[in-house]
RNA sequence: GGUCGCUUAGCUCAGUUGGUUAGAGCGCUACCUUCACACGGUAGAAGUCACUGGUUCGAGUCCAGUAGCGACCA
């Protein structure tokens, strides 16, 4: 039997048990017609991404979720990747591109660009997988996927063509959200609205055939002005309706331009006039191909103005051309105020600039499948949890727009359509749309953009699994996985990816069965928010986010994970303190103790399954404790299954560190320590110790892997098979199976009796800490008990008098001066009358008398009102009605006391 | 502006069909290095369950409203 150490050393253990694991593919999950499939997606990280306390806590859910399933005989297979994160990853290669070497991608060219970029991904990308390994993750990592690899890049293509053929894809000149830092357009999710303190600018246009009379227009965007090709009012506003028809003067670059009518206008906003842009802004794009108004680009895509707007404007950044033209209109006096105005502005996700709205030639998917989408998630055959999250999604795709689908970046799966050389691009018949080039290549030139990466891991959960290809499908065991059992995610990509993967599924997969079998998952668990213990977000600039590696590294990996669990609240934003992971290394600690307890309280037995450790059991030596212990975990066992069941990660390891903390080590252990050293006696002791510490270790396995397969081995348990998670976890129906094989039956009586034991325990040691006496265990006490309740104290002496402290325990009368304080199980009084201040102890039987009586006021009025006990459930009445008389019996004993006392 | 959520001990949070005296960890106070564990033990202090009203024999829990905070959408 090796020695265990005084205090647990995580490291060793995590990197040892995780190279044992992986040498012998334990998270390899394959096929097999026997089990029932169990199967994660994992929501791959950005390739360049390093780990962040998020990652921890949504890659510990789904390592809980999947090692569970392994427990229960399930075949799990967790499938982890990355993806490949187009501009934040070309970005990154671009930025480093310029300083190191002087250079622009351009300046490269694409194909050597992107040599660079791989060069960077290989020498960068690993991390967050190998940063995955140190958490303990059971992936099966054979199966790692990585979106750009050329299978995977392969089925985003045919993805693309197939859904082109079906005509939900299409290429248009449209208004796009434009990025002007990273030059590409973004989707709608793409863009963050924000509030920002703006200035809104009145200024006024002169009509052209009435010389001195104006239009007073607002605008925040001065510096658009350049390109605005009308104004417009509301066509039933009285104000301007004669003026409908005429022109006013552009100011600069000077030109008329035509008043016209639009009910789109919003008369109560500002003076009821708008200026028409339609290159900058959607609205007013909109309005102009209503009036079939010029479009007028005043910006190149940088977001500097172009010769358009004017030599003075050619060439500066539209911040600087914002003051330009308030300057310029200011001095033309058209300028009226400015006031303080907030407003709404669109940032670009990645970049974090504002985004321009840009006219261009985009490719677009009309989403499949939005109908069908909706109907699975109102319906229940996907669930949400929590619940709520369903709502949101709903509204999203109720107001679904076209997705833009194409980047103007290199970093990514280009666009599968090929032009024909010098012909129109925005005829379709001059389009080759497939997976493979044309055959007379020498004739096309492939389209310039690539997909955005959402369009790539949209299809993650089935091409990951070797879709669309049939022999792959095998290979990899779609047919067998799919749909997977349960995805884990932050509700900040509810759109971004799980409203579209579902939309995916459903229009790729298993084309005309029913909706269960297509949708790509079953179960959706939403994590938290992890923000600081200010509730701030977690971020870069804050410097507020600890390096999960540096938490492992202090505290193990095991110590991380359970921390996490114990505070992360369902659907809650999470609120981190570093303090939480001590506790999680805490309990690894204290469990490490109680199994090394064990180990020095006798020699270990065969513990290599239930019924071997059920046949060292002889339930004749039972004592309450026994029953007690056996009780618990019982519950414990059942609570802890019922909640991981609703995905209550947090309750059921709450539910774990109770009953280890307190039932097992603060309860059963102590009393082991007073227990008779008669052979089978403490045999069967030792037994149900290796009882419940097997189930502690099997059900504490998903949040704390490492430490507890460790002690499994170390104690034995290890014989039924090599490794702790693939031993079939008992529910507690097999543990109360394997306990009645063993001729056990629980005596469920004993566990309140034992409730009472500890309350008399905890109530004599209060009376000695009140008298400065805690660390005395030479002090005689005096019991004042009812027959059965001296019974169970006689029958308990040795271990009382252990626990409290005590030389003896004798059921005499004490003199009257006796400090005393009474229990469930009569009133305790120490042998101390001749030291004791009579009036402090008056006094102090006095605040507990008072406090009694107020109980037992509350509970005669609850009684004594008839509609209570004639309406409350005959258990809840007969309950109160118990509870009042075993008040009103302490009341009567310190009556009785204080009587002494004061006679 | 719309939708959703949160508000329980100094702090972070449990409290799942309404039911006996509202719990835990951390922190705090006092005591203890007693041979599993000081990453520990013992005892203790600490809560008008945001506020107002309602339903009910009974509300932290259900309903309505108010306030504060937050998220998402516009």
């Amino acid at each position: 039997m090796p020695e265990i150490s005084k205090a647990y050393d995580p490291h060793h253990v995590e990197f040892r048990w995780y190279k044992t694991w992986i040498d012998s593919h334990c998270f390899r999950g394959r096929p097999d017609p026997e089990r029932e499939p169990y199967c994660i997606v994992i929501p791959p990280p950005n390739v360049t991404g390093v780990l962040t306390m998020g990652h921890v806590l949504n890659n510990t859910l789904q390592d809980i979720l999947i090692r569970r399933a392994r427990q229960k005989g399930k075949e799990a297979m967790w499938l982890p990747g990355t993806d490949h994160a187009g501009i934040a990853t070309q970005t990154r290669v671009e930025r480093d591109l310029r300083q190191n070497e002087g250079l622009t991608r351009r300046d490269l060219g694409r194909e050597k660009f992107l040599e660079k970029a791989w060069e960077w991904k290989e020498k960068h990308g690993g991390i967050i997988i190998e940063q995955l390994k140190r958490l303990g993750c059971s992936c099966d990592w054979e199966r790692e996927v990585f979106t750009m690899d050329p299978d995977y890049s392969t089925r985003v293509q045919e993805a693309f063509v197939r859904l082109f053929r079906e005509g939900f894809i299409y290429r248009g000149k449209r208004m796009v959200n434009w990025c002007p830092a990273s030059l590409t357009a973004l989707s709608d999710e793409e863009v963050i609205m924000k509030s920002r303190n703006s200035v809104l600018y009145h200024m006024r246009y002169e009509l052209v055939d009435r010389p001195g009379e104006f239009l007073e227009i607002s605008t925040t965007r001065p510096e658009t002005l350049m390109g605005d090709t009308a104004v417009a009012v509301h066509p039933d506003d009285e104000r301007y309706k004669h003026l409908v028809g005429e022109k006013v003067w552009r100011p600069f670059p000077r030109e008329a331009i035509p008043v016209i009518a639009d009910s789109y206008i919003d008369p109560e906003f500002g003076t009821g006039v708008l200026k028409v842009t339609p290159a900058h802004d959607k609205a007013d794009f909109d309005i102009g191909q209503r009036h079939d108004l010029p479009v007028r680009d005043v910006f190149n895509p940088d977001a500097t103005l172009n010769e358009l707007a004017g030599e003075e404007f050619a060439g500066i950044d539209r911040f600087e051309a914002r003051k330009v033209a308030a300057r310029k209109l200011e001095e033309a006096g058209l300028l009226l105020k400015e006031e303080p105005y907030e407003n709404s502005v669109g940032f670009s996700e990645r970049a974090d600039v504002p985004i321009e709205p840009r006219l261009s030639e985009q490719w677009f998917l009309q989403y499949p499948k939005v109908e069908e989408a909706k109907a699975v998630v109102r319906d229940g055959l996907i669930r949400f949890y929590p619940e709520r999250w369903s709502k949101i999604y709903l509204h999203w795709l109720d107001n679904i727009q076209d997705w833009c689908i194409s980047r103007q970046l290199w970093w990514g799966h280009r666009i599968p359509v090929w032009y024909r050389k010098g012909a129109d691009r925005s005829l379709p018949e001059n389009w080759h749309v497939a997976v493979h080039p044309p055959e007379d290549p020498e004739n096309w030139e492939q389209e310039e953009d690539v997909l955005d990466t959402w369009a790539s891991s949209w299809l993650w959960p089935f091409a990951t699994l070797g879709w669309p290809d049939p022999e792959e499908e095998g290979k990899q065991g779609l047919d067998y996985f799919y749909p997977t059992s349960a995805l884990v995610t932050g509700p900040d990509i509810i759109f971004f990816w799980v409203a579209r993967m579902i939309m995916a599924g459903l229009q790729f997969m298993r084309p005309g069965e029913p909706a269960e079998r297509r949708i790509p998952f079953r179960d959706v668990y939403y994590t938290g928010i992890i923000r600081d213990i200010q509730g701030r977000k977690m971020s870069k600039s804050l410097g507020n986010s600890p390096d999960p590696i540096d938490l492992i590294d202090r505290y193990g990996a095991d110590g991380l994970r359970l921390g996490i669990m114990l505070i992360a609240p369902k659907g809650q934003d999470i609120r981190f303190s570093e303090d939480r992971v001590e506790t999680g290394r805490h309990f690894c600690n204290k469990l490490w103790n109680a199994c090394r307890y064990r180990q020095m309280s006798g020699a270990m037995s065969d513990n290599g399954s239930l019924e071997a450790i059920g046949s060292r059991i002889r339930p004749e030596v039972f004592d309450d404790d026994d029953h007690f212990i056996l009780v618990r975990l019982l519950e414990a066992t059942e609570t802890v299954d019922r909640a991981l069941d609703g995905y209550e990660f947090t309750g059921a390891a709450q539910k774990l560190f109770t009953f280890f903390w307190t039932d097992f080590c603060d309860w059963y252990l102590e009393v082991s320590k007073t227990r008779s050293d008669e052979a089978g006696v403490r045999d069967t002791g030792l037994a149900l110790q290796d009882f419940v510490i097997r189930q502690l270790l099997l059900m504490l396995h998903p949040y704390i892997p490492f430490i507890t397969e460790e002690l499994w081995h170390d104690l034995g348990y290890g014989t039924e098979s090599d490794y702790i998670q693939d031993v079939r976890m008992p529910g507690a129906a097999s543990l109360r199976k394997a306990l009645e094989s063993a001729g056990v039956s629980l005596d469920e009586h004993a566990e309140r009796k034992t409730v009472n034991l500890q309350a008399f325990v905890t109530r004599a040691r209060a009376l000695k800490a009140d008298y400065n006496l805690a660390n005395r265990r030479d002090l005689s006490f005096f019991v004042q008990a009812g027959s059965d309740a001296r019974q169970q104290i006689e029958a308990s002496l040795d271990k009382l008098k252990t626990l409290i402290g005590a030389s003896a325990i004798s059921f005499e009368p004490a003199g009257d001066a006796a400090p005393a304080v009474v229990t469930d199980l009569g009133t305790i009084q120490l042998d101390l009358s001749e030291a004791v201040d009579i009036e402090a102890e008056k006094e102090r039987l006095g605040k507990e008398l008072a406090k009694l009586e107020k109980q037992v006021a509350v509970g005669e009025g609850k009684l004594k009102n008839e509609k209570f006990t004639s309406n409350a459930p005959p258990e809840i009445v007969e309950g109160a009605r118990r509870q009042l008389n075993e008040l009103k019996g302490k009341k009567a004993e310190i009556e009785k006391l204080l009587g002494a006392l004061s006679g």
